[in-house]
DNA sequence: CTGCATGCAAACCGTTTGCATCCCC
DNA sequence: GGGGATGCAAACGGTTTGCATGCAG
């Protein structure tokens, strides 16, 4: 496997301790109340590399910024359209979507994933989109 | 609705063209060709008002860029994870999905998309990752 | 000592935006 | 003539990368 220095170790302590699903300017900003002297793109070296490893999950998710998630097994997520929230979804993966996919392609499949979208607990309270 | 412009014609008119799902800047190259003087910022400001209005698809699917789609029923779709290409996949949608994830969730469901990923036919024809 | 990993900053890429001009009603 | 739409270019946000330094084997 890959060397686990520090930072690497760090990283991935911080991603495991929460639930969401962090881009990686938030586990950033909490990797570094820990190593103040961090740099962002040693983040970003670490997440994509820890992701290769199969270590953690980069989200192919919709939205703008990528995220990441510690928890490697298969899953489905919920995104809030408004603050762009990730959550996991907890319903069983199904595979056989993949076999009737073979059936309709030339390509040759590798995965699939569930995105579901809609508004958060905490959007769902606040007034309506932008502000206040 | 909106007013269409001889811009957004044309933008329509190529995004209809073509099975595949492009991202913005190649429908910029592909309306280009009719508009040689259009800019990058029209292409833009008209796909994102054009899928506000329920005329085209913006796709939140992984990857980098976004991608637009001309047929606005729902349907799922498969990225390649080589070239970032976007195929359709005709299986039926399964509304039942949202359903069950009502049960396990407090966010309020807006819709789902299914993505596979694989490897497109030109890929796999081509020796390995990045280069030739 | 040697090489990978890091911090830092600049570069990059896709997208958005401000602004002066243009065109159509 | 007036308001939205356009072309252009600059700004932006997220991510990647080059490079000199640091640290661990």
């Amino acid at each position: 496997m890959i060397r686990l220095t520090t930072q690497r170790q760090i990283i991935l302590e911080e991603l495991a301790k929460v639930k969401t699903h962090p881009t990686a300017s938030e586990l950033y900003d909490m990797v570094r109340k820990r190593l103040p002297r961090i740099g962002l793109g040693t983040v970003y070296r670490n997440l994509e590399l820890m992701a290769e490893n199969g270590m953690i999950l980069k989200l192919e998710v919709g939205g703008t910024q990528k995220r990441f998630d510690a928890t490697t097994e298969d899953h489905y997520h919920i995104r809030c359209s408004r603050c762009g929230r990730v959550d996991d979804i907890d319903i069983p993966v199904i595979d056989s979507l993949v076999e009737s996919a073979a059936k309709s392609t030339d390509y040759q499949i590798l995965g699939h994933h569930v995105e579901f979208t809609g508004i958060c607990p905490d959007c769902q309270k606040k007034p309506k989109p932008g502000l206040q």
